[in-house]
RNA sequence: GUGGUUGUAGCUCAGCUGGUUAGAGCGCUGGUUUGUGGUGCCGGAAGUCGCGGGUUCGAAUCCCGUCUUCCACCCCA
């Protein structure tokens, strides 16, 4: 072959392994959303331009995938503004539509345009893929799959708390224990903003705390000089970068902190709720840890926002993410619609699950049976059973060729066909067929009821 | 978007400071008493050395560009 084909940046193929993989993972989750009561739906790969743009950030704007217009798209454009090589200003002009960037805004427009048929507060899952023009890394792709969770139409804390409980169901189904939930509220982060004087620089503060694990406290507090916030507001958050403890002592320091701002003490309050509640109902297998750092920078969440780390020991961003965000359908012209919701990284928790070889065996099961084809007669007889045995449930193959048997067995082999059935003409005379255990190597001979039996069990 | 890294048979990689027909293992394929795999033995096919330029008598090997891989930053699932 002279040259490959090859497939953009960014993306991938699925084995047949990697595919059943993937899909145990999916249907994991899938369970767990409708045990809890949400309902699917699925929007467009693409959406108009402006439903996306501007809902995240300039950065996210930057990584949202641009589709071209089709047609004579530039005859209309005038020759100096194509001249003038401005992406920001011809981009619109040639490219009306984009492919989704994630699954929270495309619902939210799903909301808005659903407004009349949808009953109030409204549960929904959503598993689809989201493109991003990212730079690819590890565990960061241009094509990945989000498995959603979201409800719209209630205030009710009492929504973080089961997703917060759906989040533990979930990773708990999938034997990941050990992950982190790492929660904040951008109302405290608007309180500390609020206390050292610089409410205007909530974004700008926010992405400096952020990095505190990553650079530590004096880079952080140059980020934040450099972003222009006073020596002064500096000296208020020491307590801040030194916050220490378990939660609830956490909650302690920081409510002293913020005791003089009342968005700031809302916030507390929100998560002491929370806690509250998680006490009556634990967590199996995750922690839940306060994180004040945690700004997340999809910049639509105003309440509760989550973040889960993988269990220690596993160098991998987040796997999982949501938040509260209050006025997400607003910009679409659908007002006091409040909304939480939380999404499941699906590809890094599969990377996750590899890593630490959590896959059950029985995910990657394929055929059980492989019929050995002898010829055109023995052919039809054992097309008979092949049928019969997909009736009682049984995956059953018959080799479509009369090849040699070496090159049957093999194909058994390397399919990972634990059982091989061989009815040639002797077998089929006497009615009692060779069965072959392909692990063991082993033969017996059987006739079709014992072999049903013996399949079944 | 920034910085680094990678690219040689289907796969994993060797090819030293540029020099005859580019190698290995695995895989694939054929044979080894033609009704039997996974372990043996023997044989075979398969590479425009990512792509495009340049330097040189001569380049897989040096230089430039480009695409790709992986990693870090930014940001994020």
């Amino acid at each position: 072959m002279a040259q490959l084909p090859s497939i953009p940046k960014g993306t991938r193929d699925f084995t047949p392994i990697e595919v059943y993989r993937r899909e145990y993972i999916i249907n994991t989750a899938k369970k767990h959303f409708q045990r809890y009561g949400f309902m699917p739906i699925e929007t467009p790969s693409f959406e108009n331009s402006d439903t996306l743009l501007g809902k995240y950030g300039e950065e996210g704007d930057r990584l949202i995938f641009k589709i071209l217009n089709n047609g004579e798209f530039l005859k209309k454009i005038d020759d100096t503004i194509l001249s003038n090589k401005d992406e920001q200003q011809l981009t619109p002009l040639i490219s009306e539509r984009a492919l989704r960037y994630d699954l929270t805004v495309p619902f939210a427009r799903y909301v808005v345009q659903h407004q009349n048929d949808i009953a109030f507060p409204f549960k929904r899952y959503q598993i689809q893929n989201v493109w991003r023009a990212d730079r690819p890394q590890k565990g960061r792709f241009r094509e990945f799959t989000q498995c959603d969770a979201d409800v719209v139409g209630s205030d009710s804390l009492l929504q973080e708390v089961e997703l917060i409980k759906l989040f533990d169901d979930v990773y708990t189904d999938l034997g990941l224990k050990g992950c982190t939930i790492k929660i904040n509220n951008r109302k405290i982060l608007a309180g500390i903003a609020q206390m050292i004087g610089a409410p205007d620089q909530l974004i700008d503060f926010t992405v400096a705390l952020d990095k505190l694990d990553k650079i530590g406290v004096d880079k952080v507090k140059e980020e934040m000089i450099a972003r222009g916030i006073s020596t002064q507001a500096l000296e208020k958050l020491a307590p801040v970068f030194s916050l220490s403890g378990t939660f609830d002592e956490k909650i302690e320091q920081m409510k002293a902190l913020l005791h003089d701002t009342s968005i700031g003490l809302e916030g507390i309050q929100e998560l002491e709720f929370i806690k509250e509640h998680l006490a009556n109902v634990p967590l199996k297998n995750t922690n839940l840890d306060l994180d004040i750092t945690l700004a997340r920078g999809l910049n639509y969440y105003t309440g509760c926002i989550f973040e889960v780390a993988p269990p220690e020991g596993i160098s991998m961003g987040s796997i999982s993410g949501g938040g509260r965000y209050d006025n997400l359908t607003g910009i679409f012209g659908l007002s006091d619609v409040s909304g939480v919701g939380i999404s499941f990284g699906l590809d890094r928790i599969y990377l996750v699950l590899e890593e630490l070889q959590l896959f059950p065996d029985s995910v990657d099961a394929g055929v059980q049976v492989l019929l050995i084809n002898f010829g055109a007669v023995e052919a039809r007889y054992c097309m008979e059973l092949m049928f019969r045995f997909r009736e009682s449930g049984i995956k059953t193959e018959l080799y479509p060729d009369p090849a040699k048997i070496k090159k049957q067995m093999t194909y058994a082999d390397k399919n990972n066909i634990p059982y091989v059935i061989l009815a040639g003409e002797n077998e089929i005379a006497t009615g009692k067929l060779t069965l072959k255990n392909m692990r063991s190597g082993t033969q017996q001979s059987l006739t079709v009821d014992e072999l049903l039996t013996l399949l079944l069990q």
